[in-house]
DNA sequence: CTGAAAGCGCTTACAG
DNA sequence: CTGAAAGCGCTTACAG
């Protein structure tokens, strides 16, 4: 299984009786090398079956033409969604991807990270796990002017190049349409609150509760409501509160949001009239439930490419400093069902 | 941007007048050090924040620790689900995971396959494309001494390693089943049998007919539909047919039995009771539509796994030869509201 | 236009 | 245990 040793530019020079030089440029396109010796050499090289080793290539150049990508998870629709976008972009610019998943522990996030700095990428691109509160692994990628670039889910504290949802508007004008509807008690399912876009989306609902008046209510909201399974936990205890929330926004997830549902339909709760459910994401299978849930698009294959758009536009600016920004992409509200009271499915 | 020099063995050497040698001997932690100078290197090294140029290291010793994967689609769930599964058992091992998609499109592929060629991975792992049918691209990695596993979709052909769903039986499971619950005039929908995997489903339905002594009828067969949308329109038809089917397979995927649904549901068809509709693929809204529809999960995760841990055990392997072999992942299949028609939901 | 030479950062036989 | 040297495969100033 070992390769036998492979054509190099040697290979194709002595066949050639060139130098390894020549080869070099030929194979580079140069113009300092004459017409018919480059078509020659070219011809040599396909017919040795040679292929570059971007290794050594890279290893002189001091490039190496590769962006690491590191998610929580490759298997889930709104990162593999955009990594797709990310790949459409880097793919067109001729740049690897290496890709890792940090299983939502921030153990492995910091192997991942170390391990993608050991590769000399140009560029890491990552949304933290949701454990972490340590970031120096981050500060490290820095540190070896590495351009770092983070998404989604960011550390506020680090300036970086950063392309987030704006979480706070997106849940402002879904909780107002909620209000909009006429729902009065709205309780909120809240994610794990050390992940910024978990502040933002009840900062969001806080924030739209005051603008219309509303009081809130600290019984309806329910910590930590992160998976389908937690989701229906909250909302068993919510639809048992003597006076039980009539819409619940499910702030982590669509998957949240599905368990509210679940419960809600075996409880005997109508969905939209007595109980508004409210998803974020807009994973694919929102629009197939009965009734179809309404929740907030984050337009995932274009925040991917905005993101490895960003990083070439930095590296083609190499003099200059980079400065760090934020690029905040505005979801949309998807209203669809589970929240029209007025117009019944 | 562009980096400043980083940190060399030389730079650790240096400060410490010692030779490179030692340095990567300790680095390395090799035993032909002396155990103090070998604590001295790592301290000087952490404090240098010294990372190893994997570059260089892999050039030297002629080994690359990189895997490539090409998909057609990263975004799917089903390869994303199959890649979640090799990155777990690649970074194990430490190796790095190049990813690919192909967008279906078989120029894109033979460019990635390329490029991976060039990066010297020391293995490609592929579910090709839908358009090709030439594989030269994929010869010229077996060429390279590259290790080459096919998944899911292959290239018969090819005498490579392979991973696969055994597809025929999955098929001949589900049409048995279908014909158990009495349905009488069961109709397929195709995928492009240049695929291998349509290939065997069409094969698995045409045997279990064979084998309840069904008649095959031509126009409950009906080609290319592939989509939600395909599949749709090709039960418009079949709907609209003097005899319609009683039963639908949708073979391409559980997004054409979504389609089916959609439009039986519209056309005043009762599933299951009028229509038995099977998916394939067990994707997570399968479970959420209604009625939901019955599938065929295919352990994504595990196949992804599989594949990975079939390079490993090669590679350790290395004197003898690679024997081609085939690993087929039995799938199953899994019994939901739209074939039950025994016991109504 | 072409060659000879150095070097990217590392590893590893070869001496001692 | 440690050093000097060669080499992985390529690119690129420097001469000519």
């Amino acid at each position: 299984m070992r390769p036998k040793k492979r054509t190099t530019i040697y290979d194709i020079a002595a066949k050639l009786n060139i130098t390894a030089s020549s080869v070099s440029r030929a194979l580079n396109n140069s113009n300092h090398v004459n017409e018919d010796t480059k078509k020659l050499i070219l011809k040599t090289a396909a017919e040795l079956n040679y292929k570059r080793n971007v290794l050594a290539s890279n290893l002189r150049k001091g490039e190496n033409k590769t962006i690491g990508v590191v998610v929580p998870r490759i298997n889930q629709n709104f990162f593999s969604n955009v990594i797709s976008g990310i790949e459409e972009t880097t793919y067109s610019k001729n740049f690897n991807l290496i890709i890792c998943q940090s299983n939502e522990s921030h153990e492995k996030e910091i192997k991942c990270v170390n391990a993608l700095i050991n590769q000399h990428v140009d560029c890491i691109i990552i949304s933290v796990a949701a454990e972490g509160t340590d970031y120096t692994h981050l500060q490290n990628v820095i540190d070896h002017n590495i351009q770092l670039i983070q998404f989604d889910r960011v550390v506020d504290e680090l300036e970086t190049l950063k392309v987030i949802n704006d979480n706070e508007l997106a849940t402002l004008e879904g909780i107002t349409h909620l209000i909009e509807q006429g729902y009065k008690r709205i309780a909120l399912l809240e994610g794990p609150q050390n992940l910024n876009i978990f502040r933002q989306r009840k900062a969001g609902y806080l924030k739209a509760l005051r603008k219309h008046k509303m009081p809130v209510i600290d019984e309806l909201i329910v910590e930590n409501a992160w998976t389908k399974e937690l989701g229906a936990e909250g909302t068993r205890k919510l639809l048992s509160l003597p006076e039980p929330p009539d819409a619940i926004f499910a702030s982590t997830s669509d998957f949240s949001a599905l368990g509210v549902l679940e419960v809600a339909t075996s409880m005997g709760f109508k969905v939209p009239d007595e109980l508004g459910i409210l998803g974020y994401a807009n994973e694919p299978f929102t629009e197939l439930t009965s009734p179809s849930i309404s929740t907030i698009d984050q337009f995932t294959n274009y925040m991917g490419k905005t993101i490895a758009n960003l990083y070439f536009q930095e590296s083609e600016n190499k003099d200059s400093v980079v400065v760090p920004r934020t690029i905040s992409v505005k979801p949309k509200l998807i209203v669809r069902a589970s929240t029209s009271r007025t117009q019944q499915v």
